[in-house]
DNA sequence: TCAGTAAGATGACCTAGATCAAGATCGCCG
DNA sequence: CGGCGATCTTGATCTAGGTCATCTTACTGA
């Protein structure tokens, strides 16, 4: 074993077996045998900097990704030039999905920080899908997730006020970190307020003055990207 | 054959390698040989009566859905009860996928109209997309679609006018129309003013007003749910 | 260390679309 | 056929959040 330490955040000779995110990425649905088939497909990527594009948009589709380290975001960009930020990825989630569709990617990827990215190579991963079912299971799971996930910010888009987006948003966040044996009460968000308005559909201002009124009702404490919640049960209120 | 013309819309002894739909729904991707083997396992109910549920949310997921006739709208019900419709579902295009992250729908599916839907269980299509792997990466492609779509609501609701929303949903239904070899010009709308509304988060005045401006500047002629489209130039420019 | 730029906060004002309230039409069932 | 609830239209008013403008604070790089 390298003189890295595998806790490194950003190590990239980890494999799959050993990956802190197992739990959660794609090793989830398989037997320590299987993980090894998955490892030998999965190409461990360099950091990449902050601001890196992962892929762009309209590029050829051959891989999905998972996070291994820092965060990501999807984002697609329309036809008269408008941005609209599809997604947050944090460590041991899985993106790249909407490349499959029409064989070029419809979204482009951005590293938000320092992030570490697992490439799986599509093919590669069909094929094995084939030799091991519940692979194939776990991934029509995920790309099914995928679209609830969507139908969620639908619904959030189509029905919330602003003060509901933005508190569904600070707890998917919490819900995330959870997941990763993270506190899900003190937490660093990884998007500038920018990111928050155009994923929730809000400007910039609106994103900052809930804040600030959620602070004033001693929901948040909020200091630049740090968050603490001091109120999950007004927050989920918020959220329903 | 039965003395039922193939051709009736709701006819329940036809096959997919004979329905008038698989150049679009499913058997898409498949050689003659292995629509036969896809059809073995497709399930195809009788008509449904106009407001009939295909499933409920919450039920237990075991099966896909093909339209075959009419229309179908899926619809989400969030904690506090308000309703949000998450598609509308035309023929030849398949439905039900949201289950498959949980094992249970998170979607309701109810007819619009009279409808016929095909049925196919998930396990099954499972099964076969391991026998058959062009099947196994369509059906991917199709989830991927379903992603895609998503995402350009959540961009519609997120970023557009009233105006451009209830623009981009008629431009959809004419192109899904075209594809099906029916005018994209002269077309009914299956569904109400209120799941126009419910869809592109407005409400119904709001969707009546756009019909009536649109109507005033000679883009449309409506007649209830009769649409035929005057101006598509202006309309893709609304649309983007 | 400090200038320059980007990110964030806050206030004043405006507007698209929601809400509320009436009518007008449709379509279904006796 | 005729009546009645559901659907649709239209108008008057209200408001959440957008826009624009200013200020503060944080980060960058030479």
């Amino acid at each position: 074993m390298s003189s890295m330490d595998a806790k490194c955040p950003h190590n990239t000779e980890i494999n799959c077996g050993d990956c802190r995110m197992n739990a959660l990425c794609l090793p989830l649905a398989l037997q320590t045998k299987e993980v090894a088939q998955l490892d030998e497909i999965v190409q461990r990527g360099r950091p990449l900097q902050k601001d890196r594009h992962v892929y762009n948009a309209g590029e050829e589709f051959k891989s999905v990704f998972a996070v291994r380290s820092g965060s990501v975001k999807s984002y697609t960009v329309s036809n008269d030039g408008q941005e609209q930020v599809t997604g947050f990825h944090l460590p041991g989630e899985i993106f790249g999905m909407d490349g499959i569709a029409h064989n070029h990617y419809t979204n482009s990827a951005l590293a938000m920080e320092t992030a570490a990215v697992c490439e799986i190579p599509f093919s590669r991963l069909q094929e094995l899908s084939i030799a091991i079912p519940s692979l194939q299971r776990h991934f029509f799971q995920l790309m099914s997730k995928e679209i609830t996930n969507d139908q969620h910010l639908i619904t959030l888009l189509s029905k919330n006020s602003a003060e509901e987006r933005v508190a569904t948003l600070l707890l998917s966040i919490s819900n995330r970190n959870l997941r990763r044996k993270l506190s899900g009460t003190r937490f660093r968000l990884p998007m500038s307020r920018a990111d928050i308005g155009n994923y929730l559909g809000l400007t910039v201002e609106t994103v900052s003055r809930v804040f600030g009124r959620f602070q004033k009702q001693y929901l948040l404490r909020v200091d630049k990207k740090e968050i603490e919640v001091l109120d999950f049960d007004k927050l989920r209120a918020l959220a329903n």
